[in-house]
RNA sequence: UGGGGCGUCGCCAAGUGGUAAGGCACCGGUUUUUGGUACCGGCAUCCGCAGGUUCGAAUCCUGCCGCCCCAG
């Protein structure tokens, strides 16, 4: 129970529905100071308290337990450790399959429940070969794309029990149960950075390993300067402030190792295929014709998924594919799993090797 | 020094007498349980400076300043 909206709507359904239910609410972070006046954030202070108090309104048990290290070692620490070389963290997902679905489930199985429920939008769907994993009925509240890692033996024992129901819905059932956070607003932006300047978290966390540098364009001139790779990730267009072209530039590749950003106009963003590693497969091997996301928001695009060379090729060249991200696989409404872009490969000629120096071709694959 | 060219928002750049296009950048907003994208909106009372001509000039004239090119 995050004390917001949908979690505190599970626990009432699952109250009404004559369940034995025990509230548990994790403290992640050091809910001091800057987070009781952000209406968006969740998992500390008022939160908890708000979650403590539809607790006592259903009359369930309710613990809060501190995870704040945990937190720190398997999400903060990973996310500034991502940026720091040169990637952009799906943090989101690293808290779902470590201190969620590891712990937290831990915690459920040892506190003797049956079922670990949660507000997540995504649909549990008991299949021929066991429990499958679909996205929400509601697509634009679809939570698939941060619950890739979620395993079998995880998914055997969560429920989703808002999958179903578009938002409007769970508003309107926080209003029928009276809860007092029925009207609170939906959470947003990184949850453990309130202010939204996450680059300041990474600076704080890793205060020795960002410096100034060089931006380049594909040609390696340089043709500005930066704060820290971490406060850039590609396909990002903004905050290069580097003016005077005709067409906008973005960021196409960051060099962690040279400490160097590397940006070109849109159509160098233009990515054939991305190599996928820390993979997750949830249906089979799923190999074939899939649809995959590389971002939350966004339909699922057409592609090719070779699970022995973990490598995901699009069907239309995909704009701002970072690695970092996660690529999620579907067939239809079912996940089939995903994995972390480690790299992709362009449809462009211009980057260059960076260890060689020597201009690259890109490598074509054989489904163009 | 002589000849030529140029000087319009942070950058690029339209506009050669009728009262400052556009692009990039930047800022703000919308969207959004990651980052980013996208979209919408804002952004030169003023055109190197000082005078002059004119009903009226960034656009014409004069001087000055600055930069570039060619000469030598």
């Amino acid at each position: 129970m995050s004390g917001g909206v949908d979690s505190s709507v599970v626990a009432a359904l699952a109250a009404e529905a004559g369940c034995d239910v025990v509230g548990l609410t994790l403290q992640l972070y050091d809910q001091g100071a800057a987070t009781a006046a952000r209406p968006g954030a969740c998992c500390a202070g008022a939160d908890i308290r708000d979650a403590r108090r539809v607790a006592d309104r259903l009359g369930i048990a309710h613990y809060v337990i501190d995870m704040e290290a945990r937190f720190r070692a398997a999400v903060i620490d990973k996310f500034a450790a991502s940026y720091v070389g040169g990637e952009t963290p799906v943090p989101c997902v690293e808290c779902n399959r470590t201190v969620k679905f590891t712990d937290m489930l831990g915690l459920a199985r040892e506190l003797g429940a049956e079922a670990l429920l949660t507000g997540h939008y995504v649909r549990r769907i008991a299949g021929a070969d066991g429990p499958e994993l679909h996205r929400a009925a509601d697509p634009a509240k679809d939570q698939s794309y941060f619950l890739w890692a979620t395993t079998r033996a995880q998914l055997d024992y969560l429920r989703f029990p808002l999958g179903g129901l578009p938002k409007s819905e769970v508003r309107a059932l926080a209003a029928r149960y009276e809860l007092a956070v029925a009207a609170k607003p939906d959470s947003q932006d990184i949850c453990f950075v309130p202010s939204g300047d996450y680059a300041a978290l990474v600076e704080r966390v890793a205060p020795d390993a960002l410096h100034p540098g060089d931006i380049v364009d594909g040609n390696g001139q340089v043709v500005g300067r930066h704060g820290g790779i971490h406060r850039f990730t590609v396909g990002q267009r903004r905050g290069l402030d580097l003016g005077g072209a005709s067409e906008p530039l973005y960021v196409v590749r960051i060099d962690a190792a040279a400490n160097r950003v590397v940006v070109g106009p849109r159509a160098a963003l233009a990515v054939a295929v991305a190599h996928l590693d820390d993979v997750n497969l949830l249906a089979g091997d799923g190999a074939g014709p899939v649809t995959a996301k590389v971002r939350s928001l966004a339909r699922p695009v057409a592609a090719d998924w070779d699970p022995a060379a973990r490598t995901l090729t699009f069907a239309v060249p995909e704009f701002g594919v970072a690695p970092g991200q996660a690529a999620v696989l579907y067939r239809g409404d079912r996940v089939l799993g995903g994995g972390r872009i480690a790299r992709t490969v362009g449809t462009e000629t211009m980057c260059r090797d960076v260890d060689t120096g020597v201009k690259i071709l890109t490598t074509q694959t054989s489904s163009f």
